[in-house]
DNA sequence: TGTCCATATAAAATCGATTTTGTGCGGTAC
DNA sequence: GTACCGCACAAAATCGATTTTATATGGACA
């Protein structure tokens, strides 16, 4: 915890009940129960009423919030945990939460835990203490139901509790795979996403899936495993290389996500391979800029935006209502097709 | 205000300072003087204060949020504000300033304010209810002197309380633009920020200044105006072309920012202008992405992060030390040249 | 022996709300 | 005439801490 730090006055006078009831002289239980139009107000003449109401206006009264979520054990706060900030995915996710949250007039705490299990307790915790009433967390694995109504973006493992926000990742492997057999490849590589990543295992699984139902074989010299962290396209990079140096015959790239296939096209363009002419890639995600890169990403798109707003939707309808929490909702992805593939060249 | 919200029941029990209290025996008060090694705990007995902390441990009592920011006026949080989520430059400062606060156990509450002075009044006016120790603005013209200690990220008017983060612009368009001569290039074509994006007015400035003592002539007609608020490359692409149907010749562009360098790549390759051979473009920022693209971007580069982390620290200083805020901390920029200038040819 | 001080702790006030319980009064029913 | 009810509020309890004030005891000192 953080101590040892001298307490700040806070600036002159903030307009408190008691300011407002001694201006109309009555008292501060009395203007409160107005104020909130609490069953026990029902004695008290309209007449009354207006004069408090006026006069908090008039004085522009504001609770004080720390006061209020004392008592009421509200504070219209949630508690976001992303593994990072500034990454695409997780920055067009968040742009919908908070999209939705503004609506709500409810407000987020912002956590990192950069894929650090041990951070990720503690912040859990501090953010509870702090008065969250529910979590958002996008890109994580749970270990252990949270003790306050949660949804998972991109979750996976099932949680009392917990919705997942899940992509149909089978669908996805589909509109992606055929597209590339439509165009003719059928030497295919593929990048899986890191371990830690937490759709990489349902995403890898979908491809094996309807690669078996597209005939198309998963050769293991054509697959490389993404395993760092990192948020810039040099996430692909360095395995697209790896890809390349193993000097297995491929037409056609299904990339981990857009950062990493635009690290691969930069890998290729180096060693003198066109894109798409000679390697056709697919992206997922659809990120802001996939569509301006050169050349244009032909992708999966993940309605990004629109998750984090139902992501918020769902938690808010759970602690405003009480309705019960679903334990999956599944989006449907969308085939974006641009510039970065084409048929393969005989 | 967000009105008419069930009350929500606390899980079970919190451990509460009366319990601690019970549990040794001794009064509340008692136990948190010990716990906050108060000076009226001077009298206390080592012996009773180690079976206060023990106490305080075995039941890990954690001091209610609410409750203590109400007494001591602290909250350890300080209020964000930044134009959108989710576009490349605000998201490496974010990410900056959360790397400083989470050294400092600080938290912070991030509201959108999409450029409209409305909002921002009156989210300043909710965050600050919520007890935010201060302010960080990104990106954002202020109208008036906040009432809470302020840290202006690419601020540029001068208020008492507000320390402004700023780029040295001039050197930047020192650099930038010396480069273009270098190579030889004399026809150079200006993107100007939109009006409201608060570096706009002080980049061209330094722009114009530093074109003058290089004897570079700023042409109107190979001057655009950006006047659209995206955060995707689209915020270049159609003033690129407006740029083009002008028909004035030119061999580099200075744009505005490296997303509306990437719509301008995008735009003269459609019109057939290939980048760099027939025109070399400068970018500003150095977003993450700016050195994958095809042709990776020659840019000017700002210290993003830093900026951040430096926001962060300026603003804490001031709060917990009370130190003095300085009007202005400058950064420097750097030109990093990577594919997208060469030589003009001839 | 009484005063003064240090020790060790309890008790109470406070922060600013919300919520529950009380109270005086006028009118009505029996 | 009094029991009872509705009205219009006041008063007090409460949320969970922190901070100030009070109290009780034991020893030092005059």
């Amino acid at each position: 915890m953080a101590k040892d730090r001298n307490p700040r006055p806070k600036h002159a006078t903030a307009i408190t009940l008691k300011r407002v009831a001694d201006h109309v002289g009555l008292t501060p239980g009395t203007v409160s129960s107005v104020l909130n139009d609490a069953p026990s107000s029902r004695s008290i003449p309209q007449r009354t009423k207006n004069r408090i109401l006026a006069a908090a206006r008039e004085l522009n009264y504001r609770p004080n919030f720390f006061a209020q979520s004392l008592r009421k054990k509200r504070t219209y706060t949630i508690g976001l945990i992303v593994e990072e900030i500034g990454d695409a995915y997780g920055s067009m996710i968040i742009s919908g939460i908070e999209q939705y949250l503004r609506t709500k007039n409810f407000f987020f705490l912002t956590v990192v835990h950069r894929h650090d299990p041990e951070l990720l307790d503690r912040y859990a915790q501090i953010l509870m203490e702090r008065g969250v009433e529910g979590f958002i967390t996008i890109d994580m694995q749970l270990r252990e139901a949270p003790s306050l109504p949660t949804v998972a973006v991109a979750g996976h493992k099932t949680f009392p509790g917990v919705t997942n926000i899940v992509l149909d990742h089978h669908h996805a492997a589909y509109v992606a795979l055929q597209h590339l057999v439509d165009l003719g490849h059928k030497r295919i590589a593929f990048m899986k996403g890191a371990s830690f990543s937490s759709d990489s295992e349902d995403r890898w699984k979908a491809i094996c899936a309807v690669a078996k139902d597209l005939k198309i074989e998963i050769d293991p010299d054509l697959t490389v495993q993404i395993d760092i962290d990192d948020a810039t396209p040099q996430l692909g990079y360095p395995f697209a290389k790896q890809l390349l140096e193993r000097r297995a015959p491929f037409t056609a790239l299904f990339a981990y996500n857009d950062i990493s296939a635009l690290g691969a096209i930069r890998a290729f363009q180096e060693a003198g391979l066109r894109v798409p002419q000679d390697v056709s890639i697919v992206g997922f995600d659809d990120i802001q800029g996939a569509a301006y890169n050169t050349p244009s990403l032909t992708t999966v798109r993940q309605p990004l935006t629109r998750m984090g707003m139902i992501a918020a939707q769902t938690l808010l309808d759970r602690i405003e209502n009480g309705r019960d929490e679903p334990r999956e909702i599944a989006l449907e992805p969308e085939l974006v097709i641009r510039e970065s593939t084409t048929r393969r060249q005989p």
